[in-house]
DNA sequence: GGTCTAATAT
DNA sequence: TATATTAGAC
């Protein structure tokens, strides 16, 4: 089950679920304002919600276009679907972060994920403890039913075991999510959100691609929001632990959005 | 006051 | 059943 360890990272990558996959939304979530001050006017980009996907109720549109960014935000947003891909990305949050120490915002945080909110962390937090909790007390026995979308990922051993280091095992993630904000349409970017952690671990080479990303945004000016001193925090005691154990640790916040 | 989480609702 | 929302605790 090792072997995974190896190509994971490039999976994440391609794995990263696109926007509309978490919000099917025609509003816009951000001004037009924004969208032109962060460069990321798209005119005419993609079509419709993929597949699977219903497209929320459009209330009444009333030509109300341009007005409707006020109500974006107070819209209601169709419900989420926790695809294999986006699951996966939770669970290695939460992996990284250990089992104790993983809560909903930090989840969401490390996630780094558009659209993605505290509360739909939570309310899929809450049902993988139950999943767990079944696995570990009904052993590896029957799969239920409803747990497909939980047994599509693999749930790292110190989940079920407690008495297993929770953290820092040679099971390191590599958070990439430049690729993620460059592949994001603006639309979709809230505007709240969201302070993107790079994660390079210590076994990876240095000619890959995510090491040679993070070095070059290394040397981008690196603002650290106080909306983000939580993470770095977080980011910055995994990296000490990193970096004890062994190479270089490259680690890079990007705050993406002012509020 | 914000967040977490179990319970409950849709 | 899957996800959202609520309510109470921290």
């Amino acid at each position: 089950m090792r072997e995974e360890d190896s190509t994971w990272f490039a999976k994440w990558e391609e794995e990263l679920p696109s926007p509309e996959e978490l919000i099917p939304l025609s509003q816009s979530l951000i001004t037009p304002d924004l969208a032109i001050a962060f460069d990321l006017r798209s005119p005419n980009h993609r079509n419709n919600a993929s597949p699977g996907q219903t497209t929320p109720p459009q209330a009444n549109s009333s030509a109300a276009d341009s007005a409707g960014d006020e109500q974006a935000r107070t819209l209601k947003r169709p419900r989420l679907v926790w695809t294999p891909q986006l699951h996966k990305r939770f669970v290695d949050a939460v992996a990284h972060l250990g089992i104790k120490n993983a809560v909903p915002k930090t989840i969401m945080q490390l996630m780094s994920v558009d659209g993605l909110t505290r509360e739909n962390v939570a309310s899929h937090l809450q049902k993988y403890r139950l999943y767990l909790n079944r696995m570990q007390s009904g052993g590896g026995g029957n799969v239920g039913v409803s747990d497909h979308l939980f047994s599509s990922s693999p749930v790292p051993a110190h989940f079920l075991h407690p008495t297993a280091r929770q953290s820092s095992d040679h099971f390191i993630p590599s958070f990439v999510p430049m690729a993620t904000l460059q592949q994001q349409p603006p639309q979709f970017i809230p505007h709240r959100q969201i302070a993107a952690a790079n994660f390079i671990s210590p076994t990876m080479k240095a000619t890959d691609q995510s090491l040679f990303l993070a070095r070059q945004s290394q040397q981008q000016q690196v603002l650290i929001r106080p909306s983000s001193l939580h993470l770095h925090s977080q980011v910055a005691n995994y990296a000490g632990d990193l970096e004890s154990g062994s190479k270089t640790t490259v680690l890079t916040l990007f705050p993406t959005r002012d509020d």
